[in-house]
DNA sequence: GCCCAGGTATAAA
DNA sequence: TTTATACATGGG
């Protein structure tokens, strides 16, 4: 069982180094998250606004004004705080001593229980974009189609999105990605993509079901399957991740990270980011 | 002003 | 089947 206490701020998690706050809210999975005062973070999740912060003082991770309830409810599935990430990573560090390098560069770094319908606009809408605007874009999409509660607003669904048509989706100042969003609302809506389904259906059967939706290729489709299904053997590919890939791990195949790819992928995103050596080596042309 | 962003659809080779 | 371009917009 997970050791939480109920202090008079809210819940509180010890910190371990398998839970960094800056690595997991903002390493590009989530676009719905604020930094706040002294390290803290603040976003709305399934309508409950929260804010997050680490305490060095206490050594622990407070949740702030959360009763245990909403938290066993909303935040434990959210930051999938049952999972051992720690033994992941060293099973993942003990197949690849690359693998093992690029792991210590973000070592806190979970892969978070989005709600589905969230993720894949999200990344839609992130499709040849930067996080600053993308973040705003999802933004105003909640701001003037999302139900309001505490705090701000709530994504909205699909279906209320189905109605809308690519003019009235001016407001969000998306771009090109409007025509995308409404595919998405409507085949969802309409049954052709069953947002339920994805989580057990075979991952390569999957990933077609999603490209049904215009604007959703392999690479959206993958983010899609990872951060909103919590499908981790998916692993996103673009052109970044294949010269990374070809320059640390020459000869290997996605399949050799196991079920457990998408955090793998998330490692060696963070290194070759992160590391000027690997950088250079394969990013200029 | 200029470059470009965790891509994809579409039209040529 | 692989390779080029346009795409809307605005952050840096």
């Amino acid at each position: 069982m997970l050791a939480y206490t109920k202090t008079q701020r809210g819940i509180e998690l010890p910190q371990t180094a398998d839970f960094d706050l800056d690595q997991t809210l903002n390493c590009g999975q989530c676009f719905r998250w604020y930094a706040g005062e002294k390290g803290s973070y603040f976003g709305i999740v399934a309508g409950k606004w929260l804010r997050i912060s680490a305490d060095s003082e206490t050594k622990t991770i407070v949740f702030h004004n959360t009763t245990e309830e909403e938290f066993e409810k909303i935040w434990i599935p959210y930051f999938d705080l049952e999972m051992d990430y720690g033994a992941i990573r060293r099973s993942l560090s003990d197949l690849d001593p690359v693998l093992a390098c690029a792991a210590q560069y973000a070592p806190g770094i979970r892969i978070l229980r989005q709600d589905p319908w969230e993720a894949l606009c999200s990344f839609i809408l992130s499709q040849n974009n930067n996080i600053p605007r993308i973040k705003g874009i999802v933004e105003r999409l909640c701001q003037t189609f999302g139900d309001p509660v505490p705090g701000g607003y709530r994504f909205p669904e699909a279906k209320r999105l189905a109605k809308l048509s690519v003019e009235d989706l001016a407001p969000l100042r998306c771009g090109f990605r409007a025509k995308y969003l409404c595919s998405a609302a409507q085949l969802v809506e309409n049954g052709t993509v069953s947002l339920s389904e994805l989580e057990t259906m075979p991952i390569e059967q999957a990933r077609e079901s999603l490209m049904q939706i215009t604007g959703v290729g392999p690479k959206v489709a993958e983010c899609a399957l990872l951060y909103g299904w919590h499908r981790l053997e998916c692993f996103p590919m673009d052109v970044w991740m294949k010269r990374a890939m070809a320059y640390l791990f020459p000869g290997k195949k996605i399949e050799d990270f196991g079920r457990y790819a998408g955090i793998a992928q998330q490692y060696i995103f963070h290194y070759s980011r992160q590391n000027s050596q690997v950088f250079d080596g394969f990013i200029k042309k």
